[in-house]
DNA sequence: CTGAAATATTTTAAACTTGAAATTTCATAC
DNA sequence: GTATGAAATTTCAAGTTTAAAATATTTCAG
């Protein structure tokens, strides 16, 4: 029968994943502030309106709120206050569904897709400058620890 | 010379590398929203906070605003805020220093120090919980990898 | 000493975020 | 048909977050 860990190894593992945890959250805070500063600095806008557009670029036919939150991984709320000021800016439409008339769909503006597209550029380029020196074993073996995280697979969002 | 790969390659890294930091960023979020849940859930608290906290315990002398902002990676005003409300709750006390009167240490009443050690075994148990199938060699890949992130370096915490 | 630059912090306005409650519409069991 | 619960979304209050401006203090060149 397989013995369970002594107590000494387990601590120092459990003390091990905890560092580890603390360093991906620091690493993706810094990424992102990167990010964040380039969508101030160059194209003067925000990270989550970004992530909206980023979104709704993959689907033509746009996305209903739910849908977008999902995707985000943020609550329902919050995507009605950036919709609605990506809305303001003309960026994105909100269409009504004609078999549902709770849901909305949202979908990109010709705008929107432009604006898009130099944002994205600057977007890819702070992540190539970032994730230079990672090669396609480093990249893998990254894929393949997230893959490993508990739970994170529950909802499968479609994404190939 | 060492010529530069071809561009379809070259396209095709970008999009990994992309594709990587999305898979990151939503590991990161899932981790954050199940740590979010235990705090709320179990210690009627947020996330924001028990970061104060767990990086006050580990400084018995307590730390500056400004330390503190740095070392949580987000801004001074930030963490003013935060540090106001803990105050409120009795589980820190700002400190004025002596040589400095522009500056205030901030640190863990004992209640503090109570109160936190019970959220951090919370905490403890979801990450343990959350990264179960990850064994040494999984958590040395992903810590170096992290590690050859670009300009992540530039600020060093001074922790080990 | 004096003033300019640097440092530590707070304040402020705007935006983001959450979780819960409220609203509207849909589906369906009876 | 009707109620009853589920689903989609918005509203709301509280809190978090940022970036920039304001305040106060320190440092240091001259």
């Amino acid at each position: 029968m397989a013995q369970a860990a002594p107590r000494r190894r387990r601590d120092a593992l459990s003390k091990r994943r905890l560092r580890l945890w603390l360093r991906m959250l620091r690493t993706t805070k810094r990424v992102e502030g990167d990010l964040r500063d380039v969508m101030r600095t160059d194209h003067a806008t925000t990270l989550p309106r970004f992530d909206v557009l980023a979104t709704l670029d993959r689907e033509d036919k746009g996305l209903k709120m739910s849908e977008l939150s999902r995707r985000l991984l943020v609550s329902n709320g919050n995507v009605t206050g950036i919709v609605e000021r990506l809305v303001h800016d003309g960026l994105v439409v909100r269409v009504p569904i004609d078999d549902d008339k709770r849901a909305m769909r949202v979908r990109l503006t010709a705008k929107g897709r432009e604006v898009f597209a130099e944002m994205a550029a600057g977007h890819e380029a702070v992540i190539d400058s970032l994730f230079s020196d990672l090669d396609h074993e480093t990249l893998d073996a990254l894929a393949d620890g997230f893959g490993r995280l508990k739970d994170l697979r529950r909802i499968d969002d479609g994404t190939r």
